[in-house]
DNA sequence: CTTGACACGGAACACTTGTTCTGATATTAT
DNA sequence: ATAATATCAGAACAAGTGTTCCGTGTCAAG
């Protein structure tokens, strides 16, 4: 499969096919795209669209009509995840209930090959600047699946019986001490006892909207 | 329009058309749609389709097989944004030519609700630790929009011409001064000369995968 | 020149698919 | 009870649609 090997009418399509799925959201058909690229053949597009997909620019369910998928199988497939609250180093993480639906602005989309198959995920909105040790900001945004246990090494969410805080560290189970790693390298670990503790869930994505900021000052002055 | 008067077999029709979508990517055919739900008959599905197109869940394409959209809120637009390499501190961000075609593996599907309409920007996976002070991690995604001047409080990249390395801060200008801000808030500002810095980009979004990170292991002692 | 691979065009076929027609059953209003 | 409406089931049809077969032209290698 060489990366890139297309013809101008291989371009042609695959910017049509494109453009037509974000126009109207569901694929052309064959016919659809011969008239659309000056083809007058079926065959040919046939032809075309499975050196597209040999070259793994698409996807083709056999003798399904308008059974093309962009990219990889399920490079476009959505997983809505809600947006159901706020996290703070002073509370435990509220998860939510399940079976609970929620409105479309508290849902955050994000494609399957980020977060996978999205079930158990929630979204938490980070507060304060207490996750700096796990290089998380203020107005940060935390994918989380709710689990009670971790493989050693995942980023998790973490009750400190003791202290009463939420904590996001690498977890590690080690000779009956948990090593709680902080993100940020230039920081130590801390050992616990891994009674004191209570895992809350698995940190899966953690992203940061920049355009979103408000901007903080004025002085253009140019 | 009444807001719900969804009889049971609307609402599965419904849920099953929105879960075939984001799984195929593609509309079922009425078939389909009447096979999944228990419907034997064609113009059974055909009349519940109807009646969802009437009370505004979806639309329908007249004769075209598979021609389901689902209700506006539903589906968000995706923005495909190509991965064009890495950045270091120690060399200008490289930017892509325009105009170039990218393998599927190599693009970062995010909706518009995260990044707007994904023109001109690029996706750059984060080597090294030395952007520490703007809260980013090796192996950080960074989404970023090629422009040679930000507004004040933007993220930046920021080329420093004398120490020839590309650093990521907010950016002010201030009194014929830059300030470069740290995005971590307990490290100091700095102050150029506007003259020895070059914008290159602003940065959009950043996101972390933990799923994919590679597990550290050992090494509890440093 | 011959061969083979590659890209293309036209036509036909078999299956898919949306639509429509007729009628039955359930629910509700009068 | 009677009528009206809503929902459903089955069948048939015309158009849409993916697939396949056959033939042509191009071009580089042998």
């Amino acid at each position: 499969m060489a990366p890139t090997k297309l013809t101008v009418r291989q371009e042609d399509m695959l910017t049509f096919i494109t453009n037509f799925i974000s126009r109207n959201s569901y694929p052309p058909t064959i016919r659809e795209i011969g008239k659309a690229c000056h083809i007058t053949s079926t065959s040919v597009v046939d032809y075309n669209l499975n050196k597209l997909e040999d070259e793994g620019y698409i996807s083709r369910m056999l003798r399904v009509s308008r059974g093309i998928q962009l990219g990889k199988n399920q490079a476009s497939a959505l997983v809505q995840i809600p947006l159901v609250g706020r996290i703070f180093a002073s509370e435990p993480v509220s998860f939510p209930e399940a079976s609970v639906s929620y409105a479309p602005d508290e849902t955050i989309n994000l494609t399957q090959d980020l977060v996978g198959d999205g079930k158990e995920m929630f979204a938490l909105e980070v507060r304060g600047d207490s996750m700096i040790d796990a290089m998380i900001n203020e107005g940060d945004y935390v994918i989380m699946k709710q689990q009670a246990r971790v493989n050693n090494g995942d980023l998790a969410a973490i009750w400190l019986i003791d202290s009463e805080e939420t904590t996001l560290k690498y977890f590690y189970l080690e000779n009956d001490k948990a090593r709680l790693q902080p993100a940020n390298p230039t920081m130590d670990a801390i050992y616990v006892d891994p009674s004191t503790v209570r895992i809350q869930g698995k940190v899966m994505l953690i992203f940061r909207q920049i355009s979103a900021r408000k901007t903080v000052s004025v002085i253009p002055n140019n």
